[in-house]
DNA sequence: AGTAATTACTACTTAAAGGTAGTATTAATT
DNA sequence: AATTAATACTACCTTTAAGTAGTAATTACT
């Protein structure tokens, strides 16, 4: 019942990148030392996010990565979509899969307002919402 | 951001023989046809029901498992709880860790929310809760 | 042109969850 | 006592997530 630690490792770099909006670029291993994440797997994250066209990346010497939207533009749900970790509204709770109204299990309405509120939570949070403010990242 | 297999396998175990309660003893052939859980895996979960005192199980010709309580006194939480997949009053949606009220995340306030949802739905809701009903299971 | 610093790619290793196989133990029936 | 049907135990196999290593490609600077 948690994300991913890919996912949990990619909303904190792109939050930490959103903080440092003032600074053009960030390199692979600014974050990995700022996040504590093994710059390998981050190099391989950051690749993703690349791809997934959150992130624009200049290689080279003196290159590194950058948002490619503003922060208040990628919500959180964007960033858990790459990892299929965001909340599906089929999302379901024992694992039995597709049911309707008439045939479900006693836990499906229960599950829903939870379910929901996940949902928005991560569909409403943007980087510009969880970055800043002296908050932990 | 879902249930183990096992917790979802066992969860519904638990239920279905709740429901069953009428006939003494259920053994691990029944459940496993008539839940779809492949029935070594099965057998494996339901040891660990047996030592974790949900489940009483008699070995031997004409065995079988039968609940230890009254199904409204199992909680899906102590079943969670077995398998590590319950929610704990620190999880921690980024995976930073320990927080506190100076010190957290943009995140950790509107996660409160959700988390203690789901919290109290795995606490309140017991076997009688779920089971029945011509519910699915 | 050469070097250094950077991202991208390919392939591997490790750890954990999920699942399977075989055997031992237990107990009722004959 | 032997057989049969059940759970319990031990050990293994498979799949997926997590993490690591090495090399190629790209670019700025000298
Ligand atoms: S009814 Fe229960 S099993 Fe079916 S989709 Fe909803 S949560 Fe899952
Ligand atoms: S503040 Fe954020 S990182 Fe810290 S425990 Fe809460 S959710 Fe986790």
């Amino acid at each position: 019942m948690n994300l991913s630690n890919t996912s949990q490792y990619a909303i904190r770099i792109l939050a930490y990148m959103a903080d440092k909006q003032d600074s053009t670029l960030i390199n692979a291993t600014m974050l990995a030392d700022a996040l504590i994440i093994p710059y390998k797997f981050l190099t391989k994250i950051m690749t993703e996010l690349v791809k997934a066209n959150l992130v624009v990346s200049i290689r080279g010497r003196d290159g590194g990565y950058q948002l490619k939207k503003v922060a208040s533009e990628i919500k959180v749900d964007d960033i858990l979509y790459i990892f299929n970790d965001n909340i599906s509204d089929k999302q379901c709770l024992l694992g039995i899969g597709v049911c309707n109204k008439l045939c479900k299990c006693s836990m499906h309405d229960q599950w829903m307002k939870p379910k929901l509120q996940l949902q928005k939570m991560f569909q409403e949070s943007s980087l510009a919402d969880i970055a800043g403010e002296g908050s932990k990242i």
